[in-house]
DNA sequence: TTACCTGTAATCAGGATAATTACATCAAGA
DNA sequence: TCTTGATGTAATTATCCTGATTACAGGTAA
């Protein structure tokens, strides 16, 4: 199992419209930093505007942040691109048997803790904002021209 | 996506097993409480000896643990049924183009970012013990009787 | 020997992923 | 207005994981 990569790739879709603020952000210009495919690129843009976290119009080429790169944090990002449902990190088995005292109160008492588990990775991704990448990225930039 | 239940139903296995100490523990008893197929536990519980968790021998019927109970976290029984592989919760897309700034710099920004939170959900697991999961179903069944 | 258990390989349907093709729709310039 | 080139989306495909199931090899004890 492993958390679909639509979630890197939402973080390195926004970090390209900003650095490339000015440029013209289209899907190719886009897929090709990416190395996929356009239509990958418009289908995760899409859920990126749903969320509010960008601005792409039909027919016009280019995509812009709809919010202050400081104001965009990675739980956000993991949220817009949908690659954990709600409350639904981990996967309960159904239906255990209520004859047995085990079956009958294993999903009330491990739910809560899994969710838990789940809280504290998101609330982890809700500490780092799309600045905080774009100014690594400019670090390691610099570092790597010494 | 979501993570096997797998790591749900070890908790069940080892939880039944230390309720019904004494009793025989076959993998069709256990499939009755969990509801599914024998060898589905035989699978899982295969994985839970290869960790140390349980002692099962080909041929005797029944499973005991291998551990005390306090001493079996649920970060032990995640890592035993291999529902997640090692540092790879997070699917970072391969291959970003060298040649622009964000495609090369971003698998070294955002890799270790992840495996932070991926770290700080498996931090949380280690604080919970199967012991805790008795109890808390102790608690539930004396509640349920009043 | 018989009966019953564990261990494991093989198969199957179902669901998700990522890539791709195809096409409808929209906006702007010639 | 017509052409060009962009976005939006549906449909298809190969690949992989899951969980259930059948089948059977091998172990243990009465």
């Amino acid at each position: 199992m492993s958390i679909s990569s639509r979630f890197a790739v939402g973080i390195h879709i926004l970090s390209l419209i900003a650095i490339n603020k000015g440029g013209v952000n289209s899907s190719e210009f886009i897929a090709g930093s990416v190395n996929t495919n356009p239509v990958v690129i418009r289908k995760i843009m899409g859920m990126l505007k749903n969320a509010g976290l960008v601005k792409v119009r039909p027919g016009i080429a280019g995509a812009e942040l709809a919010k202050d790169l400081s104001g965009i944090t990675l739980l956000d990002v993991y949220k817009a691109v949908h690659v954990v449902q709600e409350q639904e990190l981990f996967n309960v088995h159904d239906n255990p048997n209520p004859a047995c005292p085990v079956g009958r109160n294993i999903q009330n008492t491990v739910v809560p803790l899994l969710l838990n588990a789940q809280l504290a990775l998101e609330k982890n991704l809700e500490h780092v904002t799309i600045e905080d990448i774009i100014k690594d990225i400019a670090n390691k930039e610099k570092i790597s021209k010494e």
